[in-house]
DNA sequence: ACCCAGGCATTGG
DNA sequence: CCAATGCATGGG
C-alpha cells in the first residue's frame, strides 16, 4: 500500500537550499534518475536497508531561517521509517554543517571571502555510505566528469536498487552485495576498464567482509581512515581524501593530486602560474581546519566559471 | 586525427 | 626512490 508521510527539518543557518541541492546533479535527458532537482524540489530514492522510499524535499524557510519539508512516499511506511529518512536527507544535504567558523576563518582570504559571499549558505553534500563514495571515486578517476556521469549511470541502472513509485522507475546506488558478485566482463560492458572493474569488485567484497560495511570508519581519526582506505586496491591519496570529505564529512580533508583543484588554486591565487602538489599541500594549510569547506567552495567557483582555463 | 580529462598500480631504471 | 606507462572513452 503506497503511503505518504511528511517531516520537517531545520538546517544550520545560513542554508541555501537551491545552491546545495541543485548544485551536484543535473542528469538531464536520462530515462531514469537517482536524484533530481526540478522547480525547487529535490527528489531522490532513499535506500533504507530493508525498504525504499521516494523523498521529495522543498524549502519552506529562508537562507537565514531555513526549514526543509520532506514528503516521503513508499510501501507501508512507518513513523520510524520517516524518522530514518529524515535523518538521511539531513545527512545527504549537509544540514548539520555550521558554516560560520569557516566563514570567519576565511575573512582575511581575499579570494575565498569573495567566493563565500557569492555562494553564501552553500553546504557540502554527502554520499549515503562510505562504500558509495569509494566506488564513485574510483569510477571517476582520470576521466572527464561528463564521462564519469555516463559510467556511473550505467552502473546504477544495471546493479542499483530499483523501485517503481508514482508510476515511474527510480534507482538508488548499488549495494555492496550486488557489485561483489559482478563479473568483470559484465562491468566492462558498462564502459569500465578491466582495471577499474577489478577495483570495484574488490572494494565491494571488502565491504561485505567488514561487519558494518565501511561505516565503522566514522569512529576513526582521519589518519587511520586514510591508512585503511589506501590499503584497498585502486584507492590512493586522492580517493581516500574524497572519502573523508564526501562520506565522512570531516572538515579538514584535502584531495591532494586533484588536477582541477590544483589548476583552480593556481588560477585564483598564483595568477595561473603552475604549482605542484607539494606546494599546493603547503598552501592549503592556510584553510585548516576547514579545508573540506574551502575545497567545496573552490569547486563551486570553478563550476560557476570564475576560473580561467578549461 | 590527436590530446586530454577532478588517478592508480605496476614496472623499469 | 622517481619517471614512464597502460587503462577507457567522450569531447574539444
Amino acid at each position: 500500500m503506497e503511503t505518504t508521510l511528511t517531516r520537517a527539518i531545520k538546517p544550520a543557518a545560513p542554508y541555501d537550499f537551491e545552491l546545495t541541492a541543485g548544485q551536484p546533479n543535473y542528469s538531464r535527458d536520462q530515462e531514469f534518475k537517482t536524484e533530481d532537482y526540478i522547480d525547487g524540489s529535490y527528489i531522490r530514492l532513499l535506500d533504507l536497508g530493508d525498504k525504499v522510499a521516494l523523498a521529495r524535499v522543498e524549502s519552506t524557510g529562508s537562507v537565514d531561517d531555513p526549514e526543509l519539508t520532506i514528503a516521503l512516499t513508499g510501501d507501508d511506511l512507518s513513523d520510524g521509517d520517516a524518522e530514518r529518512a529524515g535523518r538521511q536527507i539531513a545527512w545527504l544535504l549537509g544540514c548539520d554543517q555550521n558554516l560560520r567558523p569557516f566563514y570567519d576563518a576565511v575573512g582575511d582570504d581575499p579570494v575565498l571571502s569573495e567566493v563565500v559571499e557569492q555562494f553564501y549558505g552553500y553546504h557540502n553534500t554527502r554520499t549515503a555510505s562510505v562504500f558509495e563514495a569509494l566506488v564513485q571515486a574510483v569510477m571517476g578517476q582520470q576521466i572527464a566528469t561528463a564521462v564519469a556521469r555516463i559510467v556511473r549511470n550505467l552502473l546504477i541502472q544495471n546493479y542499483g536498487v530499483r523501485a517503481s513509485i508514482e508510476g515511474r522507475e527510480w534507482y538508488a546506488f548499488p549495494r555492496a552485495d550486488a557489485l561483489a558478485t559482478a563479473e568483470v566482463g559484465d562491468l566492462r560492458q558498462l564502459k569500465l576498464s578491466v582495471r577499474k572493474s577489478e577495483y570495484i569488485r574488490g572494494i565491494a567484497q571488502a565491504a561485505l567482509e567488514s561487519p558494518d560495511g565501511f561505516e565503522g570508519m566514522h569512529d576513526l581519526p582521519d589518519e587511520e581512515v586514510i591508512n585503511r582506505m589506501v590499503a584497498l586496491r585502486g584507492v590512493g591519496q586522492w580517493t581516500a581524501q574524497w572519502v573523508l570529505v564526501r562520506a565522512l564529512a570531516r572538515p579538514d580533508g584535502f584531495p591532494i593530486g586533484d588536477l582541477a583543484l590544483r589548476r583552480t588554486v593556481a588560477g585564483l591565487y598564483f595568477d595561473g602560474a603552475e604549482i605542484n602538489d607539494a606546494e599546493l599541500l603547503e598552501f592549503s594549510h592556510r584553510w585548516s581546519p576547514w579545508r573540506s569547506y574551502a575545497t567545496a567552495y573552490l569547486f563551486a567557483a570553478l563550476r560557476a566559471g570564475r576560473v580561467a582555463g578549461s
